[in-house]
DNA sequence: CTGAAAGCGCTTACAG
DNA sequence: CTGAAAGCGCTTACAG
């Protein structure tokens, strides 16, 4: 049915290997036959099977990409990075969403694997103890995650987050609470740990809650807890528990920002747009795609044997859901 | 290095053939001799070659989805859904997302074509003209969008919109603004007509603003001409540009929902956790994904032949940013 | 029920 | 610079 190189080849009084080349690898054709060649190609109509090339050099050219999902602001920023530079190195991504179901993650990841080349594994949720077999379907590479002997691209909340709490200390605020996100997530733990240190380096006391969803309603639901308790400011696992927890301050009549503070995670479109205006903490999300990819396309082709984990910067972007603490 | 049919066949001391047949199709091939193939095939590791398969059977069981954006929320379940149901059907799904570039739409589902066995294309944002174009790249199944002579899925805003009119009208509105989407958008079209004909037949006067790109910001740009005009209440092309005319008002002093009222279109998550809760249209996304996707199955078995266009309907979902029209 | 053989559409050493 | 041939790893009529 559809045109095939030996179709062209016929009607060129040529081979088959002086199409492919003609096509592929013009340099090694004398520029008439080429010309010939890509002239009749076009005629016919001529679409190289790409299932046909796949086999013959022994890779797809996909990538897959596994998120855990793709309606969560977090991710399409990633997303849209790692199909861009993909797509500029000749590479075609498959994602896979898990729907944040961390059971499925493995067989999901094993399937992808089957019809790719590579894996780029987006905040894998597996357990630590279950993230070797991710591994073992090298070449990964893991992005918001740290795995040991895997090539990783860590984005560190680390000091973003000493910013945050660093930002309410001089605001004045003396207890706050963290609203934590999935046990699963290794972010969340990372993000736990940098506030408890700089809390206690700046002797500030510091409320937990959750675990939450990443949900705006998980947000909803926390700000009452909060309310109830005696932390003048709150900084969530991200910015759409943020978003709930300022939709539902604002439904009580509470003023954020003057009445209680709030501090997000991701710096999603939607932060600067709320009101008031979300202070959070911007990720390199895009630039953690661009990196995962060439970090994978590094091991594919030999060029990187062991990788380092890489190692991106959080900061804070104050706007207006932060202020000095109630007296 | 990987393990290949011929090696398990070797282990097992039998045919490529009977091993293919009791690992694809068991019912050709004797008890034991099955059973022995599947417990070589597991001891050593056998995963079989796609690529070859599919170079052997003529179909890649890839199917391509296009969408505008996959950061703006209408599409996530879309997307959701047309994974779901193409996994359940042993096909695996390639997304392209184009960024809201029109311009790189008929190209990227050129090169999307080449990779898959056909295409779902989600609101695609080509001109009329050149929609035979991609119509031509079959078997492909449109969404959200009329395609003459093609197979599609329509989301049909105009019994949303009618409610919505009807709503406001109720309300005591007897005049509505109504902030156009992109240009580009069917759909945008398909709401501004239904809300002209229910608006006329009710009496009420519409003011169009606009065209906005389908994003918060374009909203809150929004929001100042309006409360500019004489519009007591406003339908939005989407929930986004609607979010944004609350953020702003809000921010402005004015109450949504008592002073001004305002429509969304899509039933986001977002609308539900607004502050005030958004009212909407909701529009079955996840069902129309499943739709296509069974749709673009047919038409690849051949069991379809003259597709008819699939119309879903649309609801208007009252919340708490509409309210009676202030005197 | 099982096997030998052909074929899917390319690419690429190897000769000439 | 060009061509004949082998091979990538499967599936599936066709025989037996």
């Amino acid at each position: 049915m559809a045109v095939t190189l030996a179709d062209v080849a016929a009607a060129a009084g040529l081979s088959g290997s002086t199409v492919s080349r003609a096509l592929s690898d013009p340099d090694k054709v004398n520029a008439a036959t080429r010309e010939k060649v890509v002239r009749i190609a076009g005629e016919m109509g001529y679409v190289p099977n790409h299932t046909a090339r796949s086999l013959t050099i022994g890779r797809t050219d996909l990538i897959g990409l596994l998120v855990p999902d793709i309606a969560n602001p977090f991710f399409p920023p990633i997303i849209k990075a790692v199909q861009a530079r993909a797509s500029a190195k000749g590479r075609t991504v498959v994602i896979a969403d898990i729907d944040e179901r961390p059971g499925d993650e493995l067989e999901r990841a094993r399937q992808l694997r089957k019809r790719t080349d590579g894996l780029v594994i987006a905040s894998p949720r597996t357990t630590d103890a279950r993230l070797a077999e991710l591994s073992e379907l090298a070449p990964v590479v893991f992005v918001n995650r740290e795995v040991p002997d895997a090539a990783s691209v860590i984005i560190d909340s680390g000091d973003g987050m000493a910013q945050a709490v660093e930002h309410l200390a001089a605001l004045g605020h003396r207890v706050i609470g963290y609203l934590n996100g999935p046990r699963r997530s290794w972010s969340n733990e990372q993000r736990r740990q940098a506030i408890g240190s700089t809390a206690d380096r700046l002797g500030l006391t510091v409320l937990e809650y959750g675990p939450y969803e990443p949900q705006v309603q998980s947000g909803v639901h926390a700000a009452d807890l909060l309310l109830a308790g005696e932390a003048t400011a709150v900084i969530a696992y991200d910015d759409l528990i943020a978003l709930g927890v300022m939709a539902r301050l604002t439904e009580r009549g509470i003023r954020t920002g003057t009445d209680i503070s709030v501090i997000g995670v991701d710096d999603s479109p939607m932060s600067a747009m709320a009101y008031p205006t979300l202070t959070t903490i911007h990720v390199p999300g895009a630039e953690a795609g661009t990196v995962a990819v060439d970090s994978l396309l590094g091991l594919l082709d030999g060029t990187i044997e062991h990788p380092e984990p890489i190692r991106l910067e959080t900061r804070l972007v104050v706007r207006s859901s932060t202020g000095p603490a109630p007296r």
